[in-house]
DNA sequence: ACAAATTTTTAGTTTTGTCTAAATATAATT
DNA sequence: AATTATATTTAGACAAAACTAAAAATTTGT
């Protein structure tokens, strides 16, 4: 399988992944900055390997064989993230353009030690699902901050929006996955939060509220 | 810079090493299993972005800046050699494959931090030299097992032959890197050797003395 | 339900890196 | 030095993956 077939398959496993529909060509070349008309092109490639169920005009979904390559890559991808992170001093803001890299390479033997050097990682440094050898992963329970109610605790364990400025912005504030946050007042106007995150004190807007995940504390 | 024109860059540089004259494009094509066309059109691709020297029919050289990218390829690849055995597991004869992959991958931070977690070795698994950040390396003091004399004793550096076939054969008689050799007996009628490796001993043929080199012991 | 707007596909072109077959230059042999 | 052999380059073609522009299908709006 070429680095493009790979790049085509994750894409449209991701936008799988928000919607549950068949995938329009459009959608396929936005996500991969690419035209529609390229789109089609590999789609029908993609297709004629049994990847992908396509019938033109209708959009396209995976195949059983499209899902479990796809979710070889995106385990590659999660891996190397940490990887970068654990091993090579890398902030979660730095490993995306790399690790989209070294996800195709080729080598079984290599996943498989790099999972165990890693320790067996569940997550990603994002806070997302590693698939295992068979594919099988299961979501965090996890909630957007901005759903949480007054006075909840809980453990920040994610992003939504996982793009650099945004990340960036989360270290500049002392934000890192693992940490403590309960909210402690919301302002009805706008939605913005005041929040505790360990032993420190803010307030963020709604926006930002709405891209980060935590794992809410029972009891 | 693409993937191939880094192999190109590599292989010139490789065959660069042992003879010292200009490399022909035969040679090229040989060692990059090509045809002798293709190393055609990318040497002079290559010229025009002022990597390589070339005048038709005259061979071909690296140019400065050619020689510092072959340079930092060569880093690249076995940087990652070194990594895949000691932090992955692998053998010295699988290392060569997957290294391939690895030294395209384009990120100045990760081959940095990669030369520190490895706590910035001076040689890869096979004993060859790797180039510093600036390209900057010195060849080991080291000889051919079969032009040590009798008696003499040395420590196993380095194999010239690094086929997966001759690996494993030293895998298997238990020969590593930094084994102690000695030359106990040299067979007149066809120069094989009777050595010590460690504190065993064996009996190896002329062909297999020719590609394992040794540092010798002063005293 | 029909026209307009949008989405998707087709047709034809480009670039990169390869190939084959033919032509040309260099090297070797007598 | 002429001829043969070998090495190298040119010319033309192909596959992969992208693009543009135009055509066709679908969806939307009234």
């Amino acid at each position: 399988m070429t680095h493009s077939e790979e790049n085509y398959l994750k894409a449209i496993f991701h936008l799988g992944r928000q919607g549950t529909s068949a995938i329009s060509t459009n959608a396929i070349a936005e996500q991969m900055d690419t035209k529609p008309s390229s789109v089609t092109d590999m789609v029908k490639k993609l297709s004629e390997k049994g990847l992908v169920h396509y019938k033109r005009y209708q959009g396209v979904s995976l195949t059983a064989a499209g899902r479990a390559s796809a979710l070889a890559i995106v385990r590659k991808h999660r891996l190397w993230e940490v990887f970068l992170v654990e091993k090579l001093n890398f902030s979660w803001d730095e490993v995306h353009e790399v690790a989209e890299q070294l996800e195709h390479i080729k080598s079984e033997k290599l996943i498989d030690q790099l999972d165990r050097l890693l320790e067996f990682p569940k997550y990603d440094p994002h806070g997302d699902p590693i698939p295992g050898k068979n594919g099988e992963f299961q979501e965090r329970d996890k909630q957007l901050l901005s759903k949480l109610p007054l006075r909840a605790v809980g453990v920040c364990v994610g992003v939504k929006d996982s793009s650099a400025d945004f990340l960036k912005f989360l270290d500049k504030n002392n934000i890192a996955l693992g940490n403590e946050i309960e909210v402690l007042d919301r302002e009805a106007f706008d939605n913005s939060l005041h929040i505790r995150v360990g032993d420190h004190q803010l307030r963020v807007s709604h926006q930002i509220a709405s891209n980060l995940f935590v794992k809410p504390n029972e009891h």
